[in-house]
RNA sequence: GCGGCUGUAGCUCAACGGAUAGAGCAUUUGACUACGGAUCAAAAGGUUAGGGGUUCGAAUCCCUUCAGCCGCGCCA
């Protein structure tokens, strides 16, 4: 019995007291995947709760309590379901027949590497954008949050049957790109880098590599497309190195170069939504609760960057993406407004058609100490800086653990340590336990196949407990995808993690000295081994290796 | 001034409006001659920043006060 078995029991039960009462069949959940089926903190509330007649009652016109009681009457004869009790106001306390719940193990095993999968965002068609830092220089902490957590995000939504898109937007257009070249330029002749410049030591490190190339190279042009290209070389091996993979790459300079702009301007025009003022071109953002109303192309004739948003946005549209979502940093988030704003101007929806998903801010921390320094970028830390620091895999767990909504301190102390306070170190070595249990069993003769598998003998508390905790992992990413929050899966893996170490004290796997293997060694491999697979799995959502061995 | 995020155990953080607010670390007390002790068992620790409201039920939603971080250009 799966949650989603339970759910659509529990609604069927329901339409039919309904039906028997005459009730209003309108106030119930349409859905199976409206009902709510939680698991109760406190065993005692039984293996599952839902609180459907407590939501629906009222509206009913039925007493919640009593509807309940109703609901357990019609509940109760399932197959599957071994009891169903009353409590509180009308939460029904559900408990399931035990001897099927060994069975888990051999489903999670044969499915392998797509347990966990589900259908909940299929025909969903995203597009999404990411890390997108500049051109200019190296990829700085605050964007490298996105390269973890975008990417664990696209695995989950494809994960639940999602078409996704990685895209990075590389703003390779406009003043800051002129400022870059000149720096370059700057420094390829020896002369101070200009004020508004970028400092940093891989200017110079370009410049010369420019150089090397073009020796009579003295133009802001040949510094300008070489030295994008190069920064597009490092960005995109950075990105690759961190394991964080772009479907396209898209210039902005692309958007000005087939006249896009223009027509994004003219769309807008013809919505009725733009204006001229003080020889500017104007989108009347304020319509649409912005804050204020935007310029789109300056007096001097010159487009801005929020017109190459309007147009990018369209681009998307037209790629056929019905939902745009785009990861900003914290710093960022003014940007919410005007950008709702602009796919409401073209007709679109910015509840449905637009996305925008904020994260907080990224410290890197060396002796309780924020790093602000970096070798190669001045006073930008970079995600070199982090993964020189403490590694791809502890990068990438200790963005993705938590909420985007909270700022992080990434402590390079804490996640270069080997010891359970380190949380990738923790889960990590939960999965190489696994793998080294089933090393030493197949050394000592056990496999899955010495005997028919049998469910029932999977009955200890600890190990209950366990496969309870590998039944829940695939609401865990179903509701990870739908409210984008990959931190979800890490925290589930942290205490499976505890389940599994749990099971392993309390339960011997593998047979002691010369005992004959038996079915119940052969039942724990089997779970051994779903446990396994479940580790990898999660891991592998987060982009985060499961290892053999540590 | 306006806006976004945050405020939960000593620390770092969880908790899709649900029942007695949970983990890890730290602290205290226990457990190993066999599968990796990078472990397990137990204790202790809370006015969920303060105040009001909505609800059968609020850490969660609304209002308000306080504190911290970030932002508010015809820059990108």
């Amino acid at each position: 019995m799966t949650p989603e078995n339970l759910a659509a029991a529990i609604l069927s039960a329901a339409r039919a007291v309904f039906t028997a009462r005459d009730l209003d069949l309108s106030v119930l959940p349409e859905e199976v995947t409206q009902v709510t089926v939680e698991r109760p903190r406190n065993p005692e509330h039984g293996d599952y709760a839902t609180n459907l007649a407590l939501q629906v009652g009222k509206r009913a016109g039925i007493n919640p309590r009593e509807l309940a009681g109703l609901l357990a009457d019609e509940l109760s004869g399932t197959k599957g379901i071994s009891g169903v009790e009353i409590a509180g106001p009308g939460f029904l306390n559900i408990r399931v027949d035990a001897a099927a719940a060994g069975e888990l193990a051999r489903v999670i095993v044969i499915q392998g590497s797509i347990y966990g999968y589900g259908d909940k965002l299929k025909g969903l068609k995203a597009n999404l954008e990411f890390v997108s830092a500049n051109p200019t220089g190296p990829i700085h902490l605050g964007a490298v949050r996105w390269a973890a957590v975008g990417d664990a995000l696209s695995r989950l939504l494809k994960a639940q049957g999602a078409e996704v898109v990685n895209e990075y937007y590389f703003n390779d257009a406009g003043a800051q790109i002129d400022r870059f070249a000149l720096s370059l330029l700057a420094s390829a002749r020896g002369e101070a880098i200009p004020e508004d410049g970028y400092g940093g030591a891989y200017i110079a490190e370009i410049a010369n590599e420019i150089k090397a190339k073009h020796p009579d190279a003295d133009d802001q042009e040949t510094f300008r497309v070489e030295g994008v290209e190069l920064m597009f070389r490092q960005i995109k091996s950075s990105l690759a190195e961190f394991g964080t993979h772009f479907d396209v790459y898209f210039n902005e300079k692309d958007l000005h170069g087939k006249g896009e702009l223009a027509l994004a301007v003219t769309r807008l025009r013809e919505q009725g939504h733009v204006f001229d003022q003080d020889g500017a071109v104007w989108l009347r953002t304020t319509d649409f609760g912005d804050d204020k109303d935007r310029v789109i192309v300056r007096s001097n004739g010159e487009a801005t960057y929020f017109a190459a948003d309007c147009a990018y946005y369209l681009d998307k549209r037209n790629r056929g993406f019905d939902k745009v979502i785009i990861m900003l940093g914290a710093d960022h988030h003014g940007y919410v407004g005007r950008y709702k704003a602009l796919v409401a101007a073209f007709g679109d929806d910015p509840d449905t058609n637009l996305e925008i998903l904020i994260g907080q801010m990224v410290n890197l921390l060396r002796e309780g100490e924020p790093v602000r320094m970096s070798k190669r970028a001045g006073t930008v830390v970079t995600m070199e800086d982090l993964v020189e620091a403490i590694g791809v895999d502890a990068s990438r767990y200790a963005l993705a653990r938590y909420s985007s909504d909270s700022p992080i301190d990434i402590d390079i102390d804490l996640w270069t340590r080997a010891s359970k306070d380190n949380p990738v170190y923790y889960v990590q070595y939960v999965a190489a336990r696994t793998a080294s249990v089933a090393r030493n069993a197949s050394d000592t003769g056990l496999t899955r196949d010495n005997f028919d598998f049998d469910p029932s003998l999977l009955k200890h508390p600890k190990e209950l407990e366990l496969l309870k905790a590998l039944g829940d992992y695939p609401s865990i990413v179903a509701s990870a995808a739908e409210l984008r929050e990959p931190h979800r899966v890490a925290r589930y893996l942290e205490d499976l993690a505890g389940d599994y170490h749990r099971f392993y004290e309390n339960c011997r796997i593998l047979p002691m000295g010369d005992e004959e293997i038996s079915a119940q060694h052969v039942a724990r491999l089997w779970l051994n081994d779903a446990t396994r697979t479940v580790l990898v799995n999660g891991l592998t959502l987060l982009g985060v290796s499961a290892p053999e061995r540590m």
